[in-house]
DNA sequence: AAAAAAT
């Protein structure tokens, strides 16, 4: 059954027409507000007599047809998923889309007017199955009264005998959702139960650890207590402050007894885990000392080939790792200086693409577009490294569709044809944003782009992939679900782009990128492009890249940024006042944090103080991500406080100020944040703020990352906020 | 911790 789908589908829908409510009948609407989580408009979708023997046929026809209807893929806009509140929106929505339904022949006798709801029905399969057999035991019992003395054991009796006695009527009269929200309410009955049973056996299980703990941990135990007191931190973890089940912690009894084991190894290492004072609350913890010693971790973690923890050992990574790997691929250095006069014509891009890219602001090409133009349109594998901003999307963007244009690709429109290109980049919001420099040059020589990435409903996506794309740019938990769903074939995928490529080589992305890479052509011409480009990509180096020509820009140190960075010491208590008093100016201002909630916490707190501010984080629905985006790259808000999802790649114009209001662990973050101002030679400040105790383990990071940061401490109020906040004017346009 | 699929 197609129902996931399908399912997903109604639920656009019903965001679609936030509907009338009541449609259904007046009865059900009045209804529905007693039910929980029903809304009234809602009701009418959902029927007991869809589920009869004539829904049944009909829904097993349905599901089919839908799964062959295209015309599902041309589904204008459908709001992303977390949008959907709730099935009221799900009717309406599905009815002006669904013409097929019309054909049908027996709904059409069923009921005209039901019609429209049905569809949402009938669709889900499961359901109607499930319902039904479900029903028909509630509805025997109920019938004899066993029914009610059954749920007793539940834990309620009155409701499921109360919602019985209606429902009949209900399923009758119309579409009313009754019965679903009496089976809901069924479950929600033995869910709770189930909820209260497991909280006492965690209450319980908690007692017994302790009992045990003892024994095991002994030592640490008094120190933990202490912990716990020392704890003042939290309040920058909101989400940790409103946890009272502290009954879950039983994970937290176990812990002493691991680390204790450990330790011996560990005590080696912590010299290079200063790390840790990012975490506030962790850091009260005297304990902690001991978990340092204990984590072996560093010795694995350099082992994994990873680059997360590269330059430790040896200090400045940065140049290092990325020396040796550049070595051993013979890295050439273009000098800025070279470029003088050349254009893009010169580097072997066509005329339409170099108007194009005039139009885009482009008139000549940037020094990392000159080194590696040239290599790309050769055919060769290319590894680039340009510092942020530089130029990078056409570095990649113009060569690549010129070469789909030399292959015979304008020629080739033929509906359903395979996608030829393919460009991979780690959020949602950078994809999108490399659509839109790639999309106008790919038009210019008649080929096609479209975006697969999550967090929107597939079928506008699948639906283009039907008409025949050229060019595929998106992130790739979609595209996999799309080439597992057997709807996207990289089979003839002979570019491809990595965007950020040691980023997709992290832990957690190397994977999957790892199996997209797999299902395009062998054989195929690929190209990582980074700021931070270094050994971690080695991985994917040595399994897909031949002979890669590895170019860089020569004289792009951070010495040469237009970038002023600089650290403030804060006292944790001062941290939000400083904020604010850093952000009270017009310049647009991007603020990074660790975590979702205090992105959203921050915001909250600097629109309530009067600042025009939003956030930008994966908490949110993807409409909400870009629409937030938008306004901060529009003027409509002059602050975005976002976690790291923006801190790789996202481009607004005139960001001349970004504040870390927690630092990074990495210093490739760092520079990567820092990146989203200074761009294109543009001047930004980057304030930084941290605890006392991360001022060793910053001095480092500064250092990886070769800044030259002064560090200061600050208090609210201090003359220097103000100098921060005001020194940066915005650059004329 | 965050990001990346969907439900």
């Amino acid at each position: 059954m197609p129902k996931s789908n399908k399912s997903g589908g109604f639920k656009a829908a019903k965001n679609y027409e936030p509907r009338t409510p009541g449609k259904g009948g007046p009865k059900a609407g009045s209804r529905s507000p007693s039910h929980r989580g029903f809304k009234p408009a809602d009701e009418s979708a959902p029927r007991k007599q869809r589920w009869n023997a004539d829904e049944r046929s009909a829904r097993g026809a349905a599901p089919s047809s839908r799964g062959e209807r295209p015309s599902y893929g041309d589904r204008p806009e459908r709001p992303a998923y977390g949008d959907r509140p709730e099935r009221g929106g799900y009717n309406r929505g599905e009815r002006s889309e669904r013409p097929a339904y019309g054909d049908r022949p027996e709904r059409g006798g069923y009921n005209r007017g039901e019609r429209s709801e049905r569809p949402a029905y009938g669709d889900r399969p499961e359901r109607g199955g499930y319902s039904r057999p479900s029903r028909e035991n509630g509805f025997n019992k109920s019938g004899t009264g066993t029914g009610r003395s059954e749920r007793p054991s539940y834990g309620r009796d009155e409701r499921p005998a109360y919602n019985r006695d209606e429902r009949p009527s209900y399923d009758r009269d119309e579409r009313r959702v009754p019965q679903r929200t009496d089976r809901q309410k069924w479950n929600d009955a033995r869910n709770e139960e189930r909820r209260a049973e497991a909280a006492k056996a965690r209450e319980d299980a908690p007692k017994r650890t302790w009992e045990e703990r003892p024994k095991r941990s002994f030592d640490d135990r008094p120190k933990r207590s202490f912990d716990r007191d020392d704890r003042p931190a939290r309040t920058e973890r909101p989400a940790y402050n409103d946890r009272p089940a502290r009954t879950e912690r039983p994970a937290y009894n176990d812990r002493p007894a691991r680390s204790f084991d450990d330790r011996p190894k560990r005590s080696f290492d912590r010299d290079d885990r200063p790390a840790r004072t990012e975490r506030p609350a962790y850091n009260d913890r005297p304990a902690r000392s001991f978990d340092r010693d204990s984590r072996p971790a560093r010795a694995d973690r350099s082992d994994r080939g990873s680059d997360f923890y590269p330059n430790r050992d040896n200090k400045p990574a940065f140049n290092q790792v990325d020396d040796v790997v550049l070595e051993r691929l013979e890295a050439q250095a273009t000098l800025a200086g070279d470029v003088d006069g050349v254009t893009f014509a010169d580097l072997g891009i066509g005329g339409n693409i170099t108007r194009v890219l005039a139009e885009l602001g482009a008139e000549s090409p940037f020094p990392i577009q000159a080194a590696t133009i040239p290599m790309v349109l050769e055919g060769r594998d290319v590894l680039g490294r340009g510092r942020t901003g530089s130029g990078k999307t056409i570095a990649f963007g113009a060569p690549l569709v010129e070469r789909l244009m030399e292959n015979g690709g304008g020629a080739n429109r033929k509906p359903g044809r395979k996608p030829r290109a393919l460009i991979l980049a780690p959020t949602r919001e950078l994809a999108l944003q490399i659509d839109r420099t790639v999309q106008p040059i790919a038009r210019a020589v008649g080929l096609f782009t479209t975006q697969i990435y999550g967090g929107v409903p597939q079928a506008r996506q699948v639906g283009a992939l039907q008409r025949g794309v050229d060019i595929i740019i998106g992130t790739p938990g979609r595209i996999e679900d799309l080439i597992e769903q057997r709807r996207l074939d990289l089979s003839d995928v002979t570019i491809t782009v990595l965007d950020e490529a040691d980023h997709m080589c992290d832990l957690g992305f190397l994977e999957p990128v790892q199996r997209i890479l797999r299902h395009t052509k062998d054989g195929g011409q690929k190209l990582l492009f980074s700021a931070t480009l270094d050994k971690g990509v080695a991985t994917l180096v040595e399994e897909f890249l031949v002979n890669p020509s590895v170019h860089e820009v020569a004289g792009e140190d951070q010495a040469s940024s237009t970038i002023d960075h600089r650290v403030l010491v804060v006292e944790s208590r001062d941290k939000s006042e400083i904020i604010r008093q850093l952000a009270d100016r017009e310049g647009k201002t991007l603020i990074f944090s660790r975590t979702r909630a205090y992105a959203e916490m921050l915001a909250e707190q600097l629109e309530d103080a009067g600042f025009p501010a939003t956030s930008l984080h994966g908490d949110l629905n993807q409409s909400r991500r870009t629409r937030n985006l938008q306004q901060l790259t529009s003027g409509r808000v002059s602050v975005l406080v976002a976690t790291d999802v923006a801190a790789r790649g996202i481009h607004v114009d005139d960001i001349d100020l970004v504040i870390q209001a927690d630092a990074p662990d990495e210093y490739k973050t760092y520079l990567h944040r820092a990146g989203r101002t200074g761009r294109a030679g543009k001047k930004g400040t980057v304030v930084t703020l941290i605890p006392r105790a991360r001022r060793r383990r910053m001095d480092e990071l500064l250092e990886r990352a070769e800044i030259q940061a002064e560090m200061v401490d600050a208090f609210p109020g201090d003359a220097l906020l103000g100098e921060l906040a005001a020194d940066t004017p915005v650059a004329p346009r």
